[in-house]
DNA sequence: GAATGTGAAAGATTTCACAGCG
DNA sequence: CGCTGTGAAATCTTTCACATTC
């Protein structure tokens, strides 16, 4: 997260926690949606339950940011929606590109939170000639040959990587040379990227294996509902179906990591 | 805190901290490129730049699961897999049903991780009566009034909901109310679950927002250090993380962003 | 000699609980 | 009063550094 590291004891300027960072998109969009419903203001504790946290957890938050509220009363819909903004960044245009138009490269080029929301698509980029020009959410599919040119030219400099997970770290590669510094990829694969670069994962398969920790968990408990100390209760979870060898078993065809991206 | 609930610490039996829940797919997915390039071991050093964290973390982490190292030479790779898959729950089949087959739900159907481990699509839905029938990834799609059954008939525990925000909370409902445990939502809502069932959120908007953050940053401060090109793998800390947005969102959340999510 | 496993220190995040302002 | 803003306490994570084992 090439946050930490340097020099700097601290970026005092504005040290506002990682873990905050990622909650104000959550209460944006929590407050957006009062200020559409033309609500005045709300309490930390009204918009706390919208946003799915607990309201000490939101004051705190905000405290960061400075004294929006007031005591009594609670926070000003609208002023509140700006300030986020604008300590998000989202008061500019970010142009971004997507590389790889597959069915996931699709979707999130019909993805409409995108526009809504500081983000603009610049441009569709994709390796399959067959693609090139090809009309997907209104913008025609440009080829990977003109990676480089498109970035430049718009000034972009957040990439969204959904290829194959062969091809993203190459794509990484041309995005950051060609001068992009924020990359959010969904290929199941880890980017290597020069100091100074952001990239975000966001990986399928991984969110499920950790549903499947917590279900398997559950489906133990069920039985005994004790908690017995030590008791490898590995847990056979519900009847379900069969279940795979496993064990020793070979390790399945393609893992993970030759994993394949729709794209 | 929205819930009354002040059930234990859960995890409880083995307890395995969420950080390192989070990260044990990470390390699967390693281990299984070293297994499929019939490597037979490896030091925590090299695993660990194979996961992008530092050795020190791995070590812990495993310390959690056992001493399934050894001393001076590391770990053996065939093992690692079968313990980690074990623990995380893989060696069983989990069968998960899509809700919403549009850019977003085809991509889901069409990803080759799901299946490589241990996850099964037992069925896509749509509310689309025109959808119905037409095959996506090999299976035919479904219609919503077929949800209850699907699920009973096929034991399913694990839902991903990829449909616009406006149908996410119903859809949602119904999933739990026919006996899903665990929700992977795709949706811009915070959805309301009762006790005991887990939900994980991926929102596309949210990680775009956050490198945004860290994008505006970086062009606020003319970081002329850092030669050294560190291959760094981005870590990503998580977020909120999983389980629980349990409790009673009231406020209508539905309406929510004008959000659009493909569908 | 090499690399794991792990107490203990250092940090980061969350939660408490209440003083203080409108 | 009602609700924000925030020190301080409680937790959770990460990092250190080294004894231990192969």
């Amino acid at each position: 997260m090439a946050t930490g590291r340097t020099h700097r004891p601290a970026t005092r300027s504005r040290g506002i926690p990682e873990a905050t960072v990622a909650r104000l998109p959550l209460y944006l969009r929590a407050l957006t949606a009062l200020s559409e419903r033309s609500v005045p203001t709300v309490s930390s504790e009204e918009l706390a339950t919208a946003a799915g946290v607990n309201s000490a957890k939101l004051r705190k938050d905000f405290s960061y940011l400075g004294s929006y509220g007031t005591r009594g009363v609670g926070y000003d819909v609208e002023y509140l929606v700006y300030q986020i903004s604008r300590e998000l960044g989202l008061t500019q245009d970010w142009p971004v590109v997507i590389v790889g138009i597959g069915n996931l490269g699709a979707a999130l080029a019909n993805y409409g939170g995108f526009a809504s929301r500081g983000f603009r698509v610049a441009a569709l980029i994709d390796a399959d000639p067959a693609m090139a020009g090809k009309p997907v959410a209104g913008l025609p599919v440009r080829h990977t040959d003109e990676l480089e040119s498109i970035i430049t030219d718009n000034g972009v400099s957040i990439g969204v990587i959904a290829t194959p997970a062969g091809a993203a770290q190459q794509v990484c590669d041309r995005l950051v040379a060609a001068g992009v510094t924020s990359i959010l990829n969904f290929a199941p694969t880890v980017l290597s990227v020069p100091e100074g670069v952001d990239v975000r994962k966001v990986d399928l398969s991984i969110e499920l294996q950790i549903l499947a920790f917590h279900e398997q968990r559950k489906a133990g408990e069920e039985t005994s509902p004790a908690q017995e100390t030590a008791v490898a209760a590995a847990a056979q979870p519900r009847s379900g179906t069969g279940v795979r060898p496993a064990a020793g078993g070979r390790k399945g065809p393609d893992g993970d990591v030759p994993a394949v991206m729709p794209a």
